[in-house]
DNA sequence: GATGAATGAGATTTCATTCAT
DNA sequence: AATGAATGAAATCTCATTCAT
């Protein structure tokens, strides 16, 4: 329906300009309808803005959701998840762009929108190292604050990737996942064989 | 001097308010001089926020590269840089704040610059790899498509790494080095060694 | 009926919020009808004011034509017009603030309204000073101008105690009016007995 | 200089029109200057209508206080009084609408401004009629209430006249304060020798 | 007879940018 | 070398008003 149409326009050129450039006049525009009847639907820029970080985020977490069969071996429920978020990620590079770039650099409301659906997936990535610890015959020593660096580092490698693929012309969603679970997996296995990277001794 | 004042409060008022949101009114007096001043010396806003965004780049890639010494070993030069780059972003999260999130979410002309202060980083890291695979004996056959992957995984992990150290009090550069260097180079010796992960087949 | 109802509210809002500053949406809400069956009655926003001014206009002066017994002395007619004027005043705040304050605040086409409901209480109080005058057994010379200018400022007077006694808690009609007629009836029956206040001399 | 500009601009613009229906595009046009120019003098359309009372009301009270010369008996310094107000009224009729039919009609915080400039009016005319009362060699046993009223009637018989006085061609200062003063002064008189007027039993 | 849906026009306000000095 | 004073252009948002049904 119509506000369909809206939020569609308004991912597109927030994705694209970004919150503040972005102009109502030209979402309307965009949208095919008059710049009232957006204020009519969607109360504000504000409230529009939330309203498709709100949707975006849904969006993929819900993609990454249907990818995944919780049955499944650890790691390959992780590789699931991530072909799933990158081929999300780079048939919807708007709302990609919405969520990991427009919305992290405005004040709060919008950031905690974004900070909402990242806690999940990083819940959810969390989850799977405690399960493959536990399918490692390990019984999982590893520091909390280490595992929470250490999922960070995953997110983030994956997020960062996504803005790879989708400015690399040629690069598959499975071929970045692969390369993902190359880097990550054999790494976070050595870690569970107790096979850490020793840091240099400080000097005075 | 008068465009180093400038300069300083560029970027600060970038880095927090945004670019569109910042007001030359604002960044004017903050710099303690008049607005026509700020227009003679940098001419534009867009030119004064490129370049804000050149002297962070310059400054965080000098950084990086003050803070390793070319002899050592590869492993021992990663943990450096990633010491100096965490370290260099805390001390400095405005500067980080214009190059990670401000520049990125406006059009090409901004993009750009930091695109191209991240290859120098890229190549730097990708050095690394292949001095790496030359000391563990082994003829670097990776297809460089997959080396590109790595690295640019590697450098994002450790940009979101640095953006979650600097919201996460009690968090040193050290110990972010340190999660990021136990991940990363654990996995890299992995693939070194040939032992990769394998994706399932495809379904037909 | 129906367009009693649109009425009754848009004197309130209008009352209540000023020409301008009314709206055609909280007029139909508040009227319990849809926006466009108000302009299927009342054409537009101009007309519907001055239909309220019409109706306020016409309610007042019925009110206070009522209140008065054509037979009785001068001074009790006055009395009882004053009394009956204070009381639908009070009663009708709404009605008495669009007549009061709202039509004369914005241009010709509705101050006209006013001024002609104000030029028939002008009219009645200057016949009833005509009577008084007759009563007296003086033969009214007052020049003419002098007469428009007397009604003008008891007719004033008036209003702008009714103003004040709705904004003074506890003060009655019947203490408006009668602080009023100890003001003016004793001023005017002095002027009949000719006691008349001399300015002084103008200088040169 | 400018900024007097502005405020005769506005002045004119707010008393024609009223506050909501002048633009600020208006006001700008008609002082001859740039609309951001009013808003770097006034902050706002708020503060500009505010400034506009404030300077109309200071205007009007100082009239009025450079007609009245304190050692004179009461009635010649009501007599001045008066007609310096209607003639600064007539020369300024813009600022007496504005002070009189614009200011009241919108909330709080213009009603305020007004209202202080009101009082202090009714102050001097009740200390007139004071004074007016030792004249008279009479204790001033007077009600309070009954007095407050009085003054309100008689500056509320001024206002009044003031309008019809700008709208009457012909009229000059000196008649009006003319018919006012044999109305009111005569109607204190007799309120002075006790004779008042008596109201008729309410029926029961 | 009645309305949900829609819009053209215009409101206040802000901002990057430039003269005249 | 430096600035006080000024503005064109555009932003968000509101409102009286009208079709299509």
């Amino acid at each position: 329906m119509r506000e369909r149409q809206m939020l569609d326009a308004a991912v597109r050129i927030f994705g694209q300009r970004g919150y503040m450039a972005a102009s109502m006049d030209e979402i309307a525009e965009l949208a095919g309808v008059s710049k009232p009847l957006v204020y009519l639907y969607l109360n504000s820029k504000e409230e529009l803005f939330t309203a498709c970080i709100r949707r975006e985020a849904a969006a993929l977490t819900e993609a990454v959701r249907a990818g995944v069969r919780p049955g499944l071996p650890a790691d390959r429920q992780l590789w699931d998840g991530l072909r799933a978020f990158f081929a999300h990620t780079a048939e919807h590079p708007d709302g990609w762009s919405v969520l990991h770039l427009q919305a992290r650099t405005h004040g709060e409301p919008f950031a905690a929108e974004v900070a909402a659906m990242r806690a999940e997936i990083v819940a959810f990535v969390t989850r799977l190292v405690a399960v493959a610890a536990r399918e490692a015959h390990r019984d999982p020593d590893l520091p909390e604050h280490e595992v929470a660096g250490l999922a960070e580092a995953l997110v983030g490698a994956a997020e960062s990737l996504a803005a790879w693929a989708n400015a690399t012309p040629g690069t598959t969603a499975r071929q970045a996942a692969a390369t993902l679970m190359n880097f990550a997996w054999a790494g976070l296995g050595n870690l569970m064989r107790g096979e850490v990277w020793t840091p240099p001794a400080e000097p005075a």
